[in-house]
DNA sequence: CAATGAAATAGGAATAATTCCTAATTAGGA
DNA sequence: TCCTAATTAGGAATTATTCCTATTTCATTG
């Protein structure tokens, strides 16, 4: 089920709920349950398309950003070229470790939050709004040594 | 002058010193000079193409991605989709703050260590290579409250 | 519960960034 | 100087994303 919670939330900020966008948000949270693999724009498309075959992935791509406007998704954007999106889950923050061999993602609970302090701090004429930390490499099925 | 370590370095891992090779690297290092500030791979081409006007766009790229494997250069992919080269000055490392209005990146000296640390420490199947760590808002001239 | 107007959509075209392809050229060791 | 594997130019192809526009629809209001 989708969180009525972030229902509650488009409806407050006058974010019209049209069915093709409560069939990504429930794509979305279904990825979330099934280990929180971020999901491109093609791909996000293919599965909606499933249980609504008209959908456009100009639609997707829109909604797509509609939503991380709203906070409800972050949009990631990794090395290998295409933006992924996950959804929020409340109150919850993380990074990501990425494999530059097979793409797998896993979340790191660790933030540099003492370093986004410190540059708040210094660089007081610039306006922090977000920041991601990645790390890359190899996991154990694609490292070679 | 183009710091005749990177040429040693070239020459030593085999990669041949094309003309377009040195331009493109006189080009970085004019940049690294002219206060850092990242390109992509069509200003880089303008710039070479004042000096040698043949150069294609592939061979750009190709290099750029040669340079990157060397160590020479560092690739990096902000949220604005379009990658962006540095050169890499011996032994100095740094993470970037990007402004989301004008796309001006400054240099940020923190870096994460101490988190990379533990996630080596945790996550030992896992074999890191880098990361990139960069904060995003607006600068002075863009921000707008 | 029907009318209405702004918001959202489908579908395809357009754009942007990057990579691929191939014949011709060239760096640099022998 | 010769030779060959590496590199290049140029254009085509690919990939990811955004734009365009006529049509549809949500959800407010009467």
């Amino acid at each position: 089920m989708i969180p009525g919670e972030v229902l509650k939330h488009l409806k407050r900020v006058g974010v019209r709920l049209t069915p093709q966008r409560q069939e990504i948000l429930q794509v979305l949270w279904e990825r979330a349950q099934a280990g929180g693999q971020p999901v491109n724009a093609e791909e996000v498309m293919k599965r909606v398309r499933k249980r609504y075959p008209a959908i456009s992935l100009d639609t997707v791509y829109r909604t797509l950003a509609t939503f991380t406007r709203e906070g409800i998704v972050n949009e990631l954007q990794f090395k290998d070229q295409s933006r992924r999106y996950e959804l929020v889950i409340q109150g919850e923050h993380h990074h990501h470790l990425v494999c530059l061999g097979c793409g797998y993602v896993r979340e790191i609970a660790y933030c540099p939050e003492d370093i986004i302090k410190r540059v708040r701090e210094s660089y007081t004429d610039f306006k922090i709004e977000e920041h991601s930390f990645t790390i890359y490499g190899y996991c154990a099925e694609c490292r070679e040594d």
